[in-house]
DNA sequence: ACAAAAGTGTTTGCAGTACACCCATGC
DNA sequence: GCATGGGTGTACTGCAAACACTTTTGT
């Protein structure tokens, strides 16, 4: 095991990304030889707490080695500390043996992101770390209890999406109306009225519409908005909430 | 350092209760000798963890310690791990020191607790540990980051509270409209209408109201309720929230 | 021309809010 | 008899929900 590790204690990252149709992670495959047949499942990135590093910043740098990308928005959501949660599946105990692990209990902190799925960091992580996107309504059986991290990982973010306006953070500087509702469909699993939707979002000061349009798109081009960080703040004063 | 514990985590548990008037939270006063005067603050229980123990039994065991009951509402809420939390100031390097603490670093997960502040464990507890109830608007200064903790745990509890029926926790069984009115205000520091706020609660199913009134006070004896688990449950199919 | 998403207003009902007076008890 | 909290009803307002058709582009 690499120097400096408190060995009981690591962080795990549940990255989300919206692909304008999807909600989904990103996960990283793990090989594990079991008798000589590899046998290929995936797992959350994430990693040891050093020593000497607060645990946002851990898990910031769990994020910076997969993806080269500072400032990702990240929230911390959960503790998981069951004494068996890493020693249950014999494919786990297998891999722990491989990469060496000395340690028969872990406590991991868990944090969910997000993500611009569209970035060139991303893509590039994918391939470099043989991480890759996964529909979040399609995921299977994953390694160790990360299954059910994701999934609380999911319902916090639900919690904080009914009050607080972090949807931009999975959408590109610009956007449409469209692009924002379906990314509450998604998120929420609901279907919602249109014309509800952009009534409630016109009556959001921070959310402001562009002198541009979409392009290249094969139906009528879209108003393209973007979500106004000053204008925000200032009216974040407390009484305003946004929830849809 | 006694044996069996993991000596970088540990668990803290804010512990509310309501005395009909404010929301207190139960602290543990601690002795420090600074250069030999004795010095008196409070602190939040919590102890390190077992190595083998899940963290939530580790979090009961410290209420069952303190009180000697068990299950007692409990949620676990925010993990706190800055490097220097435990040695940021003097004073808790000192106590740390007569401790024979050895780690210069622990990782806390943090839990709040609701509890009838009137039962007879918790007045038990009181005495035997140097334990007492505080205000939550008049809390000074504590050990370590324990101020920091309660105010997180003042707000998590908020959010639960804005969906979750969880205030019954706080009250004897058979509780007055006013004090569960009185509850909600001072959670949420607010003050509500007493009309509608009785309209709301008439509504709720698994309020239900007891054959009995209140005895021996200065007014009109108030009308009893109780909170029906078994009709709460049956109701709680996903689509009725409660939320004052 | 056709497919595909953008964009637009009105009506209805329900839920939240504001508000003032009498009642039962202990001291 | 006075202080204290208990208990009650109505009117208004504003937000949420339901709902269908025309527009603009690419192919």
């Amino acid at each position: 095991m690499e120097e400096g590790l408190i060995p009981y204690v690591s962080v795990d990252c549940v990255i989300f990304g919206f692909d304008f149709e999807k909600l989904n992670v990103l996960l990283i495959e793990r090989k594990v030889d079991i008798e000589g047949t590899v046998f290929r499942d995936m797992k959350l990135p994430g990693d040891l707490i050093r020593y000497d590093e607060d645990i946002d910043a851990s898990a910031s740098r769990v994020l910076f080695e997969l993806t080269g990308m500072k400032n990702i928005y990240l929230e911390q959501f959960y503790t998981f500390g069951s004494v068996n949660r890493i020693k249950e599946k014999t494919r786990d105990i297998i891999w722990l043996h491989s990469i060496d692990h000395p340690e028969e209990r872990v406590i991991t902190i868990a944090y969910y992101s997000l993500v611009k799925i569209e970035s060139r960091e991303i893509s590039e992580a994918k391939i470099v770390n043989n991480a890759s996107w996964h529909a979040i309504t399609e995921i299977t059986e994953l390694a160790f209890d990360h299954r059910e991290i994701i999934d609380k990982a999911l319902e916090a973010l639900r919690n904080k999406l009914r009050t607080q306006p972090i949807g931009f953070e999975l959408l590109p500087v610009k956007f449409t109306i469209g692009q924002l509702q379906k990314l509450y469909e998604v998120i929420f699993g609901t279907r919602l009225d249109k014309r509800n939707f952009r009534k409630r979002i016109a009556s959001i000061p921070y959310i402001v519409s562009l002198n541009e349009k979409q392009k290249g798109v094969a139906h009528k081009p879209a108003q393209l908005y973007k979500f106004d960080k000053k204008k925000y703040s200032r009216s974040k004063t407390e009484d305003l909430y946004f929830s849809v």
